[in-house]
DNA sequence: AATGAATGAGCCTTCATTCAT
DNA sequence: AATGAATGAAGGCTCATTCAT
């Protein structure tokens, strides 16, 4: 009988060996071919699949997003206060799955193609929004609209601090170290501090 | 017109042409053609000067460094206190010059073909222990070395987040905002906030 | 018509191509592009296939090499006495196939090559000890050792001698009478002639 | 004051750049810029001198000729024989002078150019009739016109051939034995043996 | 006399993409 | 469903050559 079903088992495996090849590489300067032969396919069957290169790093992207999303929503529901929500949410952007070289180094590389890619970067404000309307969720009960938006913003950009340093590997600190740095400065502002 | 001693101004011409096109571009995937058009000469005159592309954009990081270099040194000469040393540091990093979307966009170019070419690299860890030698010199002083070592990362992390965020443009504060969040970690830091 | 299947046929045809090509213009300085042009087919189907134009190169010059040495093997098999054998060698390395200009063309250019690239002189090294092994074979029973080897050297010499000759064109000998040039000194050597 | 009579210095010192490279590279593919870099001079200043790479090339050769011609000259000046004359010229081609590497990759270089180029083709027909003049002045009162005629080129195919396997350096004898090889030939011949 | 400055032309090579099977 | 075959387009790089000084 002929192979059914195929179409969802190569798409799975293209993006998967998306990700490693643009891990590796540390950019999304890889090429078709690359990727279809670590998926153990030809690269025609990419296209076939995808259509073009850049649909298929946008899939790929998307499916980054959507794997953070589901993590998400998972430590959301076992968070129980305000103060758990937002340490949950900064757990998940710095877990082991998330901080792990490659699939940094896709982020890293899905920010830089953003700049000139507006469906990249329409997909990238997408994330952006969610984890600042995640924050926030948490942060307006305890410190108010102004300072909840301040500190939502600090805690977003030590998060990209970190993966981009993470991605550099040199003398970067571990997943541990960095979700310590970013709830050290949770707790500071949780604890009154700041400019309010 | 003389038409001896051009070198060094072509030289100069095409790295600022090459900042620019990799500020538009928002990665180094540009072509020496378009780099050397910028500069009002041929592609083969760029390589006269510069061998291979590569060392044109080594060079090109380079001339980053040092332009950030010598503005942290002016501001470092007159910063008096040890808390005004390290908010000079984070002042010249994200000042207006530094903090204009093309260069951002060189920086974060640079970040990423770090991961791949050594050379790179370690052009960016000059970069990264100056900034942290900076930081910890003004620090130390006043937090303890493990305190200012924390400290230190927290700040540093929090730039290189402004920066990608920035890069992005979509809804990234602006210089002043990005100092004044930095400087507010640092101010409850030195307040007495944070794991100590 | 089937589509599938054609690497060895443009492979043959790219070889094919690369000697006509290579003997026309009398050196390895020819393009991808003008032997790709000649095999009906694109510049980028060559490297596809061959790789780099070194390899193309190489596997050009095995071609020649192979060619060669079937002759040889065929000549050889026919041959009764060891004068017969030694005449067998002559003739197929002055043979109406091996002595078209076009295919010295690509020798001389082997050659010239070869003093630059080690992959070529050791192809060129093969054919050097299996010619003077044939010769030998054929001599050694009639001449003695030293003698033997004393004349395979000239007649080696001659015969590329008579290919550089004929390369130029230039009132250069045909085949037969250049095979009766080598025959003579065959010849004189085998009625006692010489240093013997 | 100025610099005067540059131009014969200048010259001579671009052409002994040349047959250097052309030694070193075992072909005529070397750059204006190496050989002027070689001579001490800019590749502009060749070119004043030269016209064209080709016209330093061609002057190159025939430099080479020159020598070839004097040292000819002088060997036959100090033959008595006719049998002397004979060998006087093998000795000559064959002279340390003229079987160093350098100097028979120039020539084989030539050959291979002479097979595209007029000009160049041109220049070794004067040496190709001048060798066989000079062989046949002192073969004819020996042999009569045929068989010297047969002898004169068996010489030269030899002759050539001994360069060709010189400059691939494997194994190839050195003048001592290669004058040895072709003084045999010509003794056999000497001695009656032969076609006739 | 001599050279730095500058370029056009050309070549190798890579790669996304299409097509017929 | 899958792939080998094939190519156009583009980019990096080299080099002979010209020109103004």
């Amino acid at each position: 009988m002929p192979k059914i079903g195929m179409e969802p088992l190569r798409r799975k495996a293209l993006i998967d060996a998306a990700i490693v090849a643009i891990g590796e590489r540390g950019s999304l300067d890889v090429t078709m071919s690359d990727i279809a032969g670590r998926a153990g396919v030809s690269a025609a069957l990419a296209h076939h699949y995808f259509g073009a290169k850049e649909d298929l790093l946008r899939e790929t992207m998307r499916h980054l997003l959507r794997e953070l999303g589901s993590e998400t929503v998972a430590a959301l529901r076992s968070a129980g206060s305000s103060a758990e929500r937002v340490r949950a949410v900064i757990g998940v952007n710095i877990s082991e799955a998330q901080f792990d070289p490659a699939t940094i180094a896709g982020w890293l590389a899905f920010y830089v193609e953003a700049q000139r890619s507006a469906p990249m970067r329409r997909l990238l404000d997408i994330y952006g929004r969610r984890l600042n309307s995640n924050l926030m969720s948490g942060l307006r009960p305890l410190l108010g609209d102004q300072e909840s938006s301040r500190t939502a913003e600090g805690i977003a950009a030590m998060i990209d601090g970190l993966y981009i340093r993470r991605a550099l590997k040199t003398g970067a600190p571990d997943a541990a170290s960095a979700v310590a740095l970013v709830e050290d400065y949770l707790d500071m502002k949780l604890a009154g501090g700041g400019a309010g």
